[in-house]
DNA sequence: GCTGTTGCTTACACAATTGTCAATTTCGTA
DNA sequence: TACGAAATTGACAATTGTGTAAGCAACAGC
């Protein structure tokens, strides 16, 4: 196989070393960065198959020993790979419930941010498949990370929660609900286009987008109404 | 690697060949159906790494030689087993769907179901994995299942649906619920453990129940309310 | 009991990958 | 400028997994 997936030089169609006539030397930090940002590319978009050393070395233009060198081994490069993919995530979803003015950030939006992360870039597959591949436990970095970002969630919710009349939100279902939404974004960035296909309709933007919005309003409903299934208003058809 | 999953024969320590003294032959049906299970097995256990035609024929007895003789090759076993799962999945959703006395198959326990096929059988990694290895369109045959499986299901929804104060559900309503609970069941299936541990909640059987418990509800309450938001009743905290 | 079919095995060819090691190049710095 | 550290290469070893071909053996039908 040893698909193309961007090369960083014209191949001269020798197997593994670079192209070029010179050799290029970076800082140690670059080139793992490169090779992660090949790595990933490979992975998202060819699927587990597409991650191979040769390929990614020919990719960033080098020879698949100098990724073995920045790597330790194979197994060193997918950890290193989960463990930025989880960082950037946790970053990227925390950075989306910050709003300018300190206000509410709006349900809405920061589901459709981790359902742009985690479906559209193609984090969620990056993960199936790390996570599918080998049952070792190297998810401990990420351990807490759902726990962190369902408190600060919590906290938001609790802090904008004017409705005096009622029950301020229980902490398990904020837990739930953030659970719920991650597991909806897997699954939808996982076998999203799959189920869509079996379900007859076709893998469009809007289709996706009406989707998410509806299960947006489900959300929306479901936090304005009462927590745990108290009586529910406003929220219409559009 | 080559890790054992559960063997027909003890091992004898030899490489390929079976490990009982006389061979067994079995009808070319039989073969197929142990091959498949044990590949199955492998891959929702070992993840896609325990898909070795070696290893699975040891586990079933035989050479892999065998495996190739009766798949054509292992592209051929990968493809059996995306079909007999999909429609093994699909007949027992149907059979879920039918109540022993005709009356509407309540929510919750199809839910069940689903769930238990999909997230803890291991249907869920086993689809999964095949479609994040290959991006091949073999998925011709599942193509219309949940379109069947939303028709049935509307099917029903309408036929129960007794309140004439209110608008009949809209299909499009009942699409949406069927992809979401699909999408929810591969996501728990797939990523389920993982976000659990991420969360700070461990992984037990009680805690999945309690979670799809909560979906449930929600579901539920969204379906007896009033399909795009209209007012709710009934759904308390337990 | 003979014979044909076909499930199954053995042995081997072949390709692809990861990993090792010594040698080479590049760059910062003394 | 010379030196040393470290990035990078190139060739090669070792392993493993798929696929092929030819023959063996179990069972059915005559």
């Amino acid at each position: 196989m040893s698909e193309t997936v961007g090369r960083v030089f014209e191949a001269d169609g020798e197997g593994d070393q670079p192209s070029g006539r010179k050799r290029i030397r970076r800082t140690s930090e670059e080139a793992r960065r490169q090779i992660l940002d090949a790595a990933e590319a490979r992975l998202t978009s060819l699927g587990p198959e597409g991650l191979r050393l040769q390929d990614i070395g020919r990719d960033v233009g080098m020879s698949h020993s100098a990724i073995l060198h920045h790597f330790e081994n194979r197994e060193g490069l997918v950890t290193a790979l989960a463990t930025r993919a989880a960082e950037q995530l946790k970053a990227e979803v925390l950075a989306a419930l910050v709003t300018p003015d300190g206000s509410a950030p709006e349900a809405g939006r920061v589901m459709e941010k981790v359902f742009e992360i985690l479906s559209e870039r193609g984090y969620a597959r990056l993960a199936a498949w790390l996570t599918l591949e080998s049952r070792r436990e190297n998810r401990r970095h990420s351990r807490q990370m759902i726990a962190e970002l369902t408190r600060v969630i919590h906290e938001l919710r609790v802090q904008h929660h004017s409705d005096a009349d009622r029950d301020p939100p229980s902490e398990e279902d904020t837990a739930n609900i953030v659970l719920l939404v991650a597991t909806v974004a897997y699954g939808d960035g996982i076998m999203g286009k799959a189920l869509r296909m079996a379900a007859g309709r076709d893998d469009s933007p809007a289709v996706r987008a009406r989707f998410r919005a509806w299960f947006g309003r489900l959300i929306q409903g479901h936090m304005d109404d009462g927590f745990d299934g108290a009586p529910a208003r406003d929220a219409r058809k559009p």
